[in-house]
DNA sequence: GCATCCCGCCAGCCG
DNA sequence: CGGCTGGCGGGATGC
């Protein structure tokens, strides 16, 4: 995986496969990964998932399975085991999780009025207890470059960002207001630059799961999120997009990673940090807000059963639908099959 | 044009 | 030291 530029170099380009596959941006998405990833491991019979066997089966860059199941185990859907491997927990650890972090949050005084003031260190405790430092290293120290490690994982952001819904009152959040609550203090561009492009990494795989789903504020008419909380599966079942029962879908294994657009110019060594302003936060402070939030939250209150796709249109989805009565293990048996990517995977096949 | 967010470089950590 | 992890943000894609 990682040495995936010296193992297909650039082979993408004419090459056999006919198809011309175009790249398709939407189709990578995280949040289809992630479906993908819970119908691949959403049997029975599953119990340990080991990396390598999902990045292969799904055709994907090792780097993108950690980001799914970082975001998966937030909510308890998988747990690590140990290097490489992590156990199915399944949807049913859901509630118990979700439970668990709004307790967390509660406690934490982490909705309130107030809640963004103490976003940072609310990991503290984290039943330690192994204090075999090495020399010289005092416990404080230790604790801090842990701790900040752990502050910035996408875990922890996916888990703040879990209880801002479950504690601020709030159906509708912006992303950006999301990011800046999760923030701080400290509203600089690039940080909220950065957290954002992770709370949409989040978002995509939430709304696969369904907990969440896209609409646009009531009144600002901005780009926002609802909680929509576990109601039992994720998205309608089965996978959102193409892939699996597309009879004919392209071959979709030989671009892992796919047939990149390279960027033209490699050294982008100094780049004039011309970063200035962004609209940082939207202002207005749904978030530590009192009350007067009350009255968006009750707006449109899941007006239709109809499922919400997430970031990605299902296009496909009578094809979907139709043949997701039998989902099965067949389909993904093909869908296994015909993803193998074609860069070391003599493993299998 | 701006919202979205994929991609993969590369720094830490772990064994 | 090599491999596993995963933060991070450039810049492409979508609309």
């Amino acid at each position: 995986m990682r040495e995936m530029a010296g193992a297909v170099p650039e082979v993408s380009r004419d090459s056999e496969t006919a198809g011309k596959q175009f790249y398709c941006r939407k189709e990578k998405s995280l949040g289809v990964l992630c479906s993908n990833f819970l119908k691949l491991y959403n049997r029975d019979g599953v119990d340990l998932i080991g990396l390598d066997d999902a990045a292969i089966k799904l055709g994907v860059e090792r780097r993108r399975i950690y980001d799914v199941v970082n975001i998966l185990e937030s909510v308890g859907v998988v747990a690590r085991k140990q290097k490489n491997q992590y156990s199915w927990k399944g949807f049913a650890a859901i509630p118990q999780a979700l439970r668990e972090l709004k307790e967390e949050s509660l406690k934490e005084n982490f909705g309130a009025s107030g809640f963004c003031s103490s976003m940072k260190d609310l990991n503290e405790n984290e039943n330690k207890g192994s204090s075999q430092n090495a020399n010289g290293e005092d416990n404080s120290s230790m604790l801090s470059k842990l701790e900040s490690k752990r502050e910035k994982s996408l875990w922890l952001l996916t888990q703040n960002f879990v209880k801002l819904f479950l504690c601020s009152d709030m159906d509708f959040i912006t992303l950006d207001n999301a990011a800046a609550a999760l923030l701080g203090d400290d509203h600089n561009s690039t940080a909220m630059r950065t957290k954002v492009r992770r709370l949409y990494d989040i978002a995509n795989v939430f709304s696969s799961l369904n907990l969440i789903e896209k609409t646009h504020h009531p009144e600002s008419r901005k780009p926002a999120y609802r909680w929509l909380g576990w109601t039992g599966k994720p998205n309608n079942g089965s996978v959102t997009t193409s892939d699996l029962q597309v009879p004919k879908k392209r071959i979709f294994g030989t671009d892992i990673t796919n047939t990149k657009r390279k960027r033209a110019d490699p050294l982008v060594g100094l780049k004039s940090n011309q970063k200035e302003n962004v609209p940082v936060g939207i202002k207005h402070n749904d978030l530590e807000n009192d009350g007067s939030v009350d009255k968006l939250k009750q707006h449109s209150r899941h007006s239709s059963a109809g499922f919400v796709y997430g970031p990605f249109t299902p296009r496909s989805e009578a094809t979907v639908h139709d043949s997701a009565g039998h989902n099965s293990i067949q389909d993904l048996k093909t869908l296994a099959s015909t993803y193998y990517p074609r860069y070391q995977n003599q493993g299998i096949l």
